[in-house]
DNA sequence: CGCAATTCAATTGCGCACAACTCAATGGCG
DNA sequence: CGCCATTGAGTTGTGCGCAATTGAATTGCG
C-alpha cells in the first residue's frame, strides 16, 4: 500500500511535523515576499493571481477563474467585488447566460500589467535558487498535489 | 547577480506563474487532507500544529510557541483561546515575569496525542511519493524559505 | 410542455494571517 | 531611584479560504 509501513509512528509524526511546517512556512514566506512587491500597486496576493489569469486570457466568467485558481465563489465574489471598487476589472452578467458574470480588465487593469512587470524576476531572483531548481520545485509539489487532490481520503480513522 | 538575466520577462512571468499557481495549490491540497484527517479530532490545521509543538515540549509561553511556528500573538492569542474553550490546553500568567502567559495541555489534551496517532502516516500515504521525495521537497522548500526570508526585498519598484 | 435536478454567483459564518495598535510588566540607564 | 525604551499578550480591522446555504437561470427528462 504505502511506502512508509516499516517506519515508527514516531518517525513518522517527525517527518510529518517538518513537511507540514516547512509547506506552511514557505507558503507564508512567499506572501510575505509577495506582499511587499504587491503593495504599491494595491494588489493582494490572490488579487495578483486572478489578474495574471485575467491578462492572459483578456475576459473570463467568474466559474473559469475558479477553475484555474482553484478558488470558489465564496473566495471570488467578495475578491472581485474589491478589484471592480478598485476600478480594476468590470463584472457583468452574461447576455447568453444569466447565471454567468463575466470578468475583464479594465484600461486601468491592463495598464496594471506594465507595471507589474519586474514582479516575477525580482520574486525568483529573491528565492535564492536557480531555474532548475524551481523547476524541480514545481514538479514535487504538482505530483503532491494531484495525489492529494486523488486521495479520496476517509474522514474516520 | 541573479541567474534569470538573460530570460524574457515573458518567460519570467510564466514561469512565476506556475511557480506561485503551484505553491498555492499544493498548500491547499494540503490543507484540504489535514481537514479531513483532523475533523474529528475537533482540531484545525494550525491548532494541530500548535499541539504538535505542546505535545513534545510539554509547556511552553506563548512567544516561543509563536517562535516555533512563525506565528504572532495577533493569530495565536485567539487560537489558544479556542484551545482553551475546547478544554485541550490551560494558559496561565507566569509568575516571574507576568508578561508571559504559559501554556500547557491538559489531561484530555495529552489524551489526544494518541488519537492523532494515525495522521501521520494516512498524510505521508495520501501524497503518494516515497520518503525520500519528500524529504527532497522538504529541502528545497526549506532552502527557499530561507533565502526569501533573508531577501529583503526592496518595497518600491 | 412542465416539473425536477443542476448550475452559477452571491451571501453568511467561522477560523487563520497579518498589520497596527493598546496596555501592563520589565529592564536599563542616567 | 525614576524615567523611558523594550517586551509580551491581547485587540481591532482587513482580506483570504472553505463549508453551507440561497436564489435565480438553465437543462433534462418524463
Amino acid at each position: 500500500m504505502t511506502t512508509h509501513s516499516g517506519m515508527a509512528d514516531e518517525e513518522l509524526l517527525r517527518l510529518d511535523r517538518q513537511i507540514c511546517f516547512s509547506l506552511n512556512a514557505a507558503s507564508r514566506a512567499f506572501g510575505g515576499v509577495y506582499r511587499v512587491l504587491l503593495r504599491d500597486l494595491g494588489l493582494t496576493y490572490p488579487q495578483y493571481l486572478v489578474m495574471l489569469v485575467l491578462w492572459e486570457e483578456g475576459e473570463l466568467p467568474v466559474k473559469r477563474i475558479g477553475e484555474r485558481l482553484r478558488l470558489d465563489s465564496g473566495t471570488l465574489s467578495p475578491l472581485l467585488k474589491r478589484l471592480e471598487a478598485a476600478g480594476l476589472v468590470r463584472r457583468e452578467r452574461s447576455a447568453e447566460d444569466e447565471r454567468s458574470v463575466t470578468v475583464r480588465p479594465t484600461p486601468e487593469g491592463s495598464a496594471l500589467r506594465e507595471r507589474a512587470g519586474q514582479v516575477p524576476r525580482r520574486l525568483l531572483a529573491a528565492t535564492g535558487l536557480p531555474v532548475e531548481d524551481l523547476a524541480a520545485l514545481r514538479g514535487l509539489l504538482d505530483r503532491v498535489t494531484a495525489a492529494l487532490d486523488a486521495a479520496e481520503v476517509e474522514p474516520a480513522p
